[in-house]
DNA sequence: CCGCGGGCCTGAGAGC
DNA sequence: TGCTCTCAGGCCCGCG
């Protein structure tokens, strides 16, 4: 499922029942994700109390009163179903669906904010991870990681910098998490579409003589920037069968302007062009081959 | 070092 | 209805 924009969803959606409240019992009825969970798990995570709930790319990072970090990441198919206080869970299609995947609740948070916080995922592409604080920097997953691309370090200059000298296309380049990271098959189409630039192009192309970056590398900053607070706003976006930690949609799914929009017209301005799809590095690539040079 | 393809899993949907 | 095949929002790893 889940690019920047459904994670930060997800993340705001367990602050309020997570941040400030103590694990008061953990289930870890599946250990096999995509690494196994640490023995110990269980035991090193009840007591503690949630000092913080924070993100870095695709990955959310709350911070233990014991001093370790819980490093989680929704992989494919990954989601977090929230529970609240004294509420059951409302009855419906909702409930249904549950009802269809409670064989891939795998790990259950049970907060003393009252709230349980239940994590989902059929696949087990997903992962969750126990790091001192002090370590974190050294910390695999996240050392090679990119740029966050809604941060202030995140500029033309420091794009161009890191597509100098790549021959590889503009769409792999940008699903490389050491050039920027967050972006996922989705948004990469989306922000392309947005810039005007072809997927195909080379990465270099972005970068000028010594790497001085070019007016596509400030237009495709723009567009990440753009596409990205567009889906947060929106909720991020449901496929299939992905929601929101309270149950609702997110709804960016309809503002898409190219992804899974294949022979549908180009949604740019007087553009008299068709969305192709196109396979690039084994996966699927949307764009318009009329205005996206 | 770089870029690419395989593999990890399950489920939905299309086509026969 | 049921089978088979393809594809899916990610990313580590090994190969050349």
């Amino acid at each position: 499922m889940p690019e920047l924009p459904e994670v930060e969803t997800v993340r705001r959606g367990l602050q309020p029942l997570m941040e400030g409240a103590r694990f008061e019992r953990v289930e870890a009825r599946r250990g096999d994700l995509r690494w196994p969970l640490p023995k110990d798990f269980v035991k090193r995570l009840e007591g503690q109390t949630v000092t913080g709930l924070g993100r870095r790319a695709k990955y959310i990072l709350a911070d233990l009163s014991s001093g370790e970090v819980l490093l989680m990441h929704l992989g494919m198919s990954g989601s977090f179903r929230v529970a609240q206080a004294g509420h059951e869970e409302t009855p419906g299609d909702f409930l249904h669906e549950r009802s269809k995947s409670a064989a891939h609740d795998h790990v259950v948070f049970h907060m003393s904010s009252g709230g349980v916080a239940t994590f989902n995922d059929p696949r087990r592409f997903g992962c969750m991870k126990l790091i001192a604080r002090g370590s974190l920097e050294q910390e695999p997953l996240l050392r090679a990681l990119g740029p966050e691309p809604l941060g202030n370090a995140f500029d033309a200059a420091m794009l161009a910098a890191a597509c100098t000298g790549k021959q590889t296309s503009l769409k792999a380049a940008l699903l490389d998490q050491r050039v920027v990271a967050g972006l996922g098959n989705i948004y990469v189409c989306e922000a392309l579409h947005r810039a005007h630039l072809s997927p195909k192009r080379k990465a270099s192309t972005l970068a000028g003589r010594k790497g001085a970056p070019n007016d596509r590398a400030a237009a495709l900053v723009e567009a990440i920037r753009a596409v990205l607070n567009d889906a947060i706003e929106a909720g991020g976006s449901s496929l299939r069968d992905h929601r929101r930690t309270d149950g609702e949609l997110g709804y960016f799914q309809h503002a898409f302007r190219a992804y899974d929009r294949e022979n549908a017209p180009c949604p740019t301005r007087r553009c008299p062009g068709i969305i192709r799809r196109i396979v690039q590095n084994g996966r699927s690539t949307f764009y318009c081959p009329v205005c996206q040079k």
